[in-house]
RNA sequence: GGGAGCUUAGCUCAGCUGGUUCAGAGCAUCUGCCUUACAAGCAGAGGGUCACUGUUUCGAAUCCAGUAGUUCCCA
């Protein structure tokens, strides 16, 4: 059979993944293994696969697979998240698109398109996964909107509502006034932007003269319910009872003093809106202000502004500066650098606005979550993240829960009038539907006195109760994954009725996901686990870094610098991409993403493949007993491939992920292909190859698959592609449900007796390209030494090509010499040496060596060092010493001998 | 404005408790090779005042302080 000469990763893939599929290998189910868990953090609905997925996802995969090996029951959990903001928006897009307003459309149509849009796109992601190699239980696949999920969503909300943890009330909130919605602060990014300080005047009612306040917001002035200055200002200290009045409207405000205000900044004056600044409404609170909400929640200038109702803010700010100026009331402008909140989602600018919102106490939910992790039952990796973790728990600020959207979970709370007598107040009830709501009031109506009468009557009216118009914010239900994923009645049933798969499963064991999100989601998945099981919900949390282009920029679709993972793959096959994400990839740090990592990654993989075209074209020859050669190599490698796997598991225990693929490529490239395949190698006579014997075939058949499963993680498709071909084997024996290879014994020293063998074959090759030699010229080498034999001489014969390794007491004259460690060695050349570059190459040595010798001396002659050091560090000390002597006195004879 | 991190070869990064396997790896570069597994390869080689300044110490890439640059988080 022919062998392609390069690796056709796309046939691999296409074969694979459905064998791996239809023997559901994937596929988890309690038993009485130990559980090893991974949930995927659930990808947007709204997204495609971009390289932060890739790096992520890869990741997640190389550990389960591991774990699956290791005989843990691996179970990958995937699944999506509704993504409430950024799925509205591109359903109403979409709409828009086909001339459909969302305004003209009842809650229950928007939901029918929305649903349509999720099923039509809302999978692309996983479809997407599965060409990386992602093995995830399918199965389980879980979206935040099921049905169960949800309801477990609304459970919880009433939950914490009862505990009293959940609130309702006036705050000043992020308003994104274009997607409608408060959003948290977390989704409000603030960038630098160059904004215009007006210095205004401000008549002094009653009297001459000005006070003049700046503001970067003009457009709010009819909005303003004081001008607030400090009481130590003597500037101002006249002005104590005096009103001013708000250009345009004309429209007096007192002037009020607080030490909330910097004198130094502007003018010392500060007009107060607290319908639109955080700082003026709680100044306002302090103050007893009236509030004027001097605009519409879409952002435009509203009613009670008086003028220029219904202009847009940006176009009024203009607009209003103008007239300001033609007025005369415009001291000065001046152009300064502020940052300014813009959302996440729709970027547009966000305003502070007062509205009515569901909040979510944090401060006592969240020391379990905080405890979790300084004590170190969750470890974050890397442990930078606990410091940023600890600052963000202690400040904890409570979490805006209700989004002014229709897709997610309603928020179960009714309303109805307090009073039935005349219609008047407002009572809450938690209820999960319509029924539940109006016996709850029934009931609450009866024990206040009303009638039956009176009750029947007002149930009679339609819309009599009803329920908030709003929905949870998304992470309110992602912060449950872990939980609901498996169980999603576990709210409603407490910790002690859970599921077996809960009960197995959880806590995961690894989280692997965006530092991003170490609040928004990490934090809060910590605080429901606590609350809800009084377990945390996974034991590690792997952060990995942003994914960068060359020029450290992040990734991103609007830069149209990220490469399409697709192509990527297309490109260099599955396994070259996946090992080439991670050759760069150091744990929580940033990873400068270039093409060339893939390309080496898929170099990789057609090194691995060549390895196996020569082991396969191998003509056994049964009889046959191993050379001494081949015999060192077996002995060597199995040392070799013990040492690397020990030092390979230990990267993996401390999720050093590049460590660990960079430990597997050189064992497998360097260790194994370019040292052990190289030494037992047939060689060729009369142009065709020697049959190999048995037993250094078997040893090498043994090698090679020990390494594939090493490599089978990070390269998932060509490890079994070559497991089967290398023999058949039943459907069932995949290198994918493969045992993790067992570490043997390792002999230290044969191993160091190797590196010296191997110093020596490179000193051989390095005399050849040096005096321009042959590789096929047989050379012959001498070491001075008692001994007479080691055991890896017949492989430097073979290695080197030498003629012969032979042992002298004496020196050998005419030859050329070098020295490693102390031991002298030397090769014949003929006429081929040349005595100047000799003594050059000699005397460059020395000096080397004098001067090592001289620093060495300069600590061992130090009284303090001696004194101070710990003997093991005097004996190295005086080890170099006796070696560089020795090495000294050599070299000088060598001169001499020249 | 407050806090955290980073700065080591051309690039991306390792360097745990201060001391020869401490100045490393991979890629890239240069030189020589189409040696019948692999040119997506083989064999060699070059390359760093460990950001800067100072301190502690017998000894500092490593500890400490300051400076500069840079990234992130919070307001």
């Amino acid at each position: 059979m022919e062998i392609a000469k390069t690796y056709n990763p796309r046939e691999a893939e296409a074969k694979w993944y459905p064998h791996w599929l239809q023997n559901k290998f994937f596929k988890s189910t309690p038993d009485d293994r130990k559980p090893y868990t991974i949930v995927i953090p659930p990808p947007n609905v709204t997204g495609v696969l971009h390289m932060g997925h890739m790096l992520n996802n890869t990741i997640q995969d190389v550990l389960i697979r591991r774990a699956r090996m290791l005989g843990y029951n691996a179970c990958w959990v995937p699944g999506t998240d509704h993504a409430s903001i950024a799925t509205e928006a591109k359903v109403v897009a979409l709409l828009k698109e086909k001339g459909i307003n969302k305004k003209d459309l009842s809650r229950e149509d928007f939901l029918k398109h929305a649903w349509d849009w999720k099923e039509k796109y809302g999978g692309i992601i996983l479809e997407q996964l599965k060409k990386l190699g992602a093995s995830c239980d399918w199965d389980r696949t879980k979206f935040t909107m099921d049905e169960s999920l949800s309801d477990a969503v609304t459970d919880v909300f009433i939950d914490l509502f009862k505990k009293g943890y959940i609130y309702r009330g006036v705050r000043m909130v992020n308003w994104d006034p274009q997607g409608l919605t408060a959003v948290s602060d977390e989704e409000v990014i603030y960038k630098e932007k160059d904004s215009q300080l007006v210095y205004i005047n401000y008549k002094i009612d009653g009297e001459d003269g000005f006070v003049t306040i700046a503001t970067t917001r003009p457009e709010t002035i009819m909005a303003d319910t004081a001008v607030c200055v400090n009481p130590t200002d003597e500037r101002y200290t006249h002005l104590k009872g005096k009103k001013v009045i708000i250009p345009l409207i004309n429209k007096a405000v007192p002037i009020i003093f607080d030490e909330y205000v910097d004198a130094n900044f502007g003018t010392g004056a500060l007009k107060v809106t607290p319908a639109h600044d955080i700082n003026d409404f709680n100044l306002g609170q302090k103050h007893k202000l009236p509030t004027i909400d001097g605009l519409t929640q879409d952002g435009k200038i509203s009613e009670a502004a008086q003028i220029y109702v219904g202009m847009d803010r940006f176009a009024c700010r203009k607009q209003i500066i103008k007239d300001l100026q033609e007025q005369g009331y415009v001291l000065k402008t001046e152009t300064i650098k502020n940052k300014v909140g813009h959302s996440e989602r729709t970027d547009a600018v966000i305003e502070p606005r007062l509205s009515m919102q569901w909040f979510l106490k944090m401060s006592e939910v969240s020391k379990p979550a905080l405890e979790a992790v300084l004590n170190g039952d969750i470890k974050l990796i890397p442990e930078k993240f606990i410091n940023t973790y600890k600052h963000w728990m202690e400040n904890v600020h409570d979490w805006c829960i209700s989004r002014q959207l229709w897709w997610g979970q309603r928020i179960p709370a009714w309303y109805a009038a307090a009073d039935l007598n005349d219609g008047t107040g407002i009572q809450i009830f938690m209820a999960k539907t319509q029924e539940e709501a109006n016996e709850k009031f029934k009931e609450y109506y009866k024990s206040k006195g009303y009638s039956d009468e009176l009750i029947d009557k007002f149930f009679q009216k339609k819309d009599h109760v009803f329920q908030d118009e709003d929905v949870l914010d998304t992470w309110f239900s992602s912060w449950l994954w872990p939980l609901t994923v498996f169980d999603a009645d576990i709210v409603k049933k407490g910790w002690d009725k859970a599921n077996a798969d809960l009960k197995y499963y959880y806590p995961t064991n690894d989280l692997v996901t965006a530092p991003e999100i170490l609040f928004f989601w990490v934090a809060r998945m910590i605080i429901a686990g606590k609350e809800y099981t009084g377990l945390k919900p996974f034991s590690n949390v792997y952060l990995t870094g942003i994914v960068r282009d060359k020029l450290g920029r992040k990734m991103s679709k609007s830069l149209g610098n990220s490469p399409d993972p697709l192509e990527l793959i297309e490109k260099y096959g599955a396994d070259g991409v996946r090992v080439g994400m991670l050759l760069c990839s150091p744990a929580g740090n940033d990873l400068m993403f270039d093409e060339s990592y893939c390309e080496q990654g898929r170099n990789f993989a057609n090194k691995v493949w060549n390895a196996f075209r020569l082991i396969k074209g191998f003509e056994v020859a049964v009889a046959a007993s191993p050379s001494k050669s081949s015999e060192a190599a077996i002995t060597w490698f199995q040392n070799k491939l013990s040492e690397q796997l020990e030092i390979i598991n230990d990267h993996y225990s401390k999720y050093r992920m590049s460590d660990a693929l960079m430990a597997t490529y050189k064992l497998v490239w360097d260790d194994f292909c370019a040292w052990y395949l190289e030494a037992i190698k047939p060689e060729f006579v009369d142009g065709k190859a020697l049959p190999i014997d048995k037993v250094t075939y078997d040893a090498t058949i043994n090698f090679l698959e020990q390494l594939l499963k090493i490599m089978h993680p990070w390269m998932p498709f060509i490890t079994e592609e070559i497991w089967h071909l290398l023999e058949q084997r039943t459907e069932e024996d995949c290198i994918i449900v493969a045992k993790w290879p067992k570490i043997g014994a390792i002999d230290k020293k044969q191993l160091s007796t190797f590196e010296v063998a191997k110093e020596l074959i490179a000193q051989v090759r390095n005399v050849r390209a040096q005096k321009q030699i042959s590789p096929k010229e047989k050379l012959e080498v001498f070491e001075k030494s008692e001994a007479t034999h080691s055991y890896f001489d017949d492989t430097v014969i073979k290695l080197a090509n030498l003629s012969g390794y032979n042992y002298t007491k004496v020196k050998v004259e005419g030859a050329f010499a070098f020295q490693i460690k102390t031991t002298e060695f030397f090769i014949p050349l003929a006429n081929n040496i040349n005595v100047d570059e000799e003594r050059a190459r000699l005397q460059k040595e020395l000096s080397y060596n004098k001067g090592f010798l001289e620093s060495v001396m300069k600590k061992l002659s130090n009284e303090k060092f001696v004194a101070n050091a710990k003997p093991e560090i005097l004996e190295a000390e005086n080890k170099k010493k006796t070696d560089a002597e020795s090495k000294i006195n050599t070299i000088e004879e060598q001169l001499r001998a020249l």
